[in-house]
DNA sequence: TTGAAAGCGCTAACAA
DNA sequence: TTGTTAGCGCTTTCAA
């Protein structure tokens, strides 16, 4: 009877090593392992202390392929988006919380989303989560016939496909309503023009300004700064300066701060400007963009109990984190309110 | 004779599905879908065709665990840097060119690293990869004892663990000889204190400078905007305007940018500013800050080889990819140096 | 060029 | 409570 050495380089340590210096069949060792009941306590510990002296790990690629579940849930996400990080940060999380593992599958310029998820399906993952997926409908339909498919942040309508994203219509509205109880009425919003998500964002903005009966300005923005730059540079250049601008994300936000800095407004002295996002951009110490957080650890949370339930064929239900206000240095009280009532409520009551 | 219906739900097709579809054995079918030799034409191309009307598609984990090499390289990261991204995306290149498969594994505020190189060695892969590793030399020399471990970014020197990471004496040298010839003599390096190679980019300053018979002046700093901006702000209000200021990152080197602007400096007009990375900070179009890139591409590839070449038991030999200066807006010509040459020479020869 | 047989390390029935 | 017996889907000798 031979001992294993421990830290040997060659040969790792399997079941079989354990169960053997133990003493024990490879099935019980395994139920050991698994922490699965039908072993006595003595066994249980001294398998246990065994397996620690030989420093065995299960071996995963095993273990998945034998068993029925295998409690991997894939990812797929795009490295240039720092939101998506912090996603994938709390998916860590969620599915740690709910007893699933994490395979983790990126999405970029020379890597397709396809390939991303077939690496997935080809691990053995028993559900997929995209992070605002970039795919054909029918292509995500595809995915969806396989394994239980939810999509982040994206707001599309696939048969099968379920979706989770924060409300962003709520976002907007508190935006806007944050700017009103400042005292602003005249508010633009640079929106994304065909981003994802614009659509929605610009839909929301219209309705809470009639809401409130103030008249709806909506210029055509981007995604990125060089159209916040841009739109608001036009705006800025062709007429009265407007109280406040709501933008459709940070960046286009950021590109609105810098037209106002070259147009010499002070910021939020002449105008107060918002964001949507939280990015790492808008809290810049020098930035301090007042703006609308997706609270990614609420919307990993609701996409992994999404998938879990799928996985136990229970009705997901529909679960629509709320987006959270966030004010910082940019948003300040209307220069021509200084009547408006310091009570906090807004001044204008709603129809 | 069944047929397997094409997208059924149930099972998923396997090779001995396509093996008796197609008429051949299962050992055969694998040599066809491997792309190994030991088939005919004939026979080679009608599995493939069998196999794409199936829709197979090779299960990886059974794959993995039987064949002793998986082929797999593991890559560890930092979800919340942007630059790892770059790196990742690389590497999933640079891996594919070498015939190796990718495997993802997450650090993260609540992921430890020690954690996510678990998960890869359970998953089999034949070596790993850590982009800027933390862990201790020790911990991180017992996984080298078990697979082939490369470090990117940080300057570790671990037996048994290949490091790989750009010249940052080349880096710093690029940047302030760059300053040298637009005809500036008072430069300053805002250091980064504590973080990784801070100090081999203070000692590449100090020799440069040295070189060229310049004062040497280096303030402490660190690696965020709050830093760069309490030193540059300090430095700015105590004395006499510096003609440069090379920061430690792109970040810091944002401080040193609002603090001059705070400072009512102009950047370049009146002081110039160069940072390190070539982040995405550095790319905005409203900050077009020079800097220099450490080149994702190259390193990834440097790591990738580096890898390989272990795999095969072959010296990697040492490959320093060298870093690239990427001059934007915020250097430019010394305003006391009016009588400077243009010969683009700098004024001042080597010692 | 092809096919049969033997596992990779593990889990899940079952029987003892 | 324990051990036995079959595989999961694939690759890899080895012999035909």
């Amino acid at each position: 009877m031979q001992e294993p050495l421990k830290g040997t380089p060659g040969r790792r340590t399997t079941l079989a090593d354990v169960a053997a210096a133990a003493g024990v069949s490879r099935a019980l060792a395994s139920i050991v392992m698994r922490g699965a009941d039908g072993a006595g306590e003595a066994t249980r510990s001294r398998v246990l202390e065994v397996a620690r002296e030989l420093g065995y790990r299960p071996d995963s690629r095993a273990r998945l392929l034998r068993s029925s579940r295998t409690r991997l849930l894939g990812v797929t996400f795009t490295l240039a988006e720092p939101f998506h990080g912090e996603v994938v940060e709390s998916i860590y999380a969620a599915a740690e919380a709910a007893g699933l593992d994490v395979v983790l599958s990126a999405v970029g310029p020379r890597r397709a989303e396809a390939r991303a998820v077939e690496s997935l399906l080809d691990a053995g993952v028993e559900a997929v989560l995209m992070i605002a997926p970039s795919s054909a409908p029918e292509a995500l339909a595809v995915y969806a016939r396989q394994v239980p498919v939810v999509s982040l942040l994206s707001p599309l309508a696939v048969e099968g496909v379920d979706g989770v994203r924060s409300d962003d219509g709520a976002g907007i509205r508190a935006a806007v309503e944050h700017l009103v109880s400042l005292g602003h009425r005249d508010i633009v919003h640079i929106d994304g023009a065909g981003a994802v998500a614009a659509s929605e964002r610009r839909a929301a903005y219209r309705a809470v300004m009639n809401e409130y009966g103030l008249a709806v300005r909506v210029i055509r923005g981007g995604a990125g700064e060089e159209d916040g730059l841009r739109a608001a540079g036009e705006l800025l250049a062709g007429g009265p300066v407007p109280d406040a601008i709501v933008a459709f994300n940070d960046r286009c936000a950021l590109g609105v701060l810098e037209a106002a800095r070259r147009a010499g407004l002070e910021v939020p002295g002449d105008l107060s400007v918002a964001g949507y996002d939280d990015s790492q951009l808008a809290r810049l110490s020098h930035v301090q963009l007042t703006t609308v957080s997706q609270e990614a650890p609420r919307l990993a949370e609701a996409a992994v109990a999404c998938a879990a339930a799928r996985l136990s064929s229970e009705d997901p239900g529909s679960l629509v984190p709320p987006p959270q206000l966030v004010v910082r240095a940019t948003t300040g009280p209307s220069p021509r309110a200084s009547s408006v009532s310091s009570s906090g409520h807004p001044p204008i009551p709603r129809r």
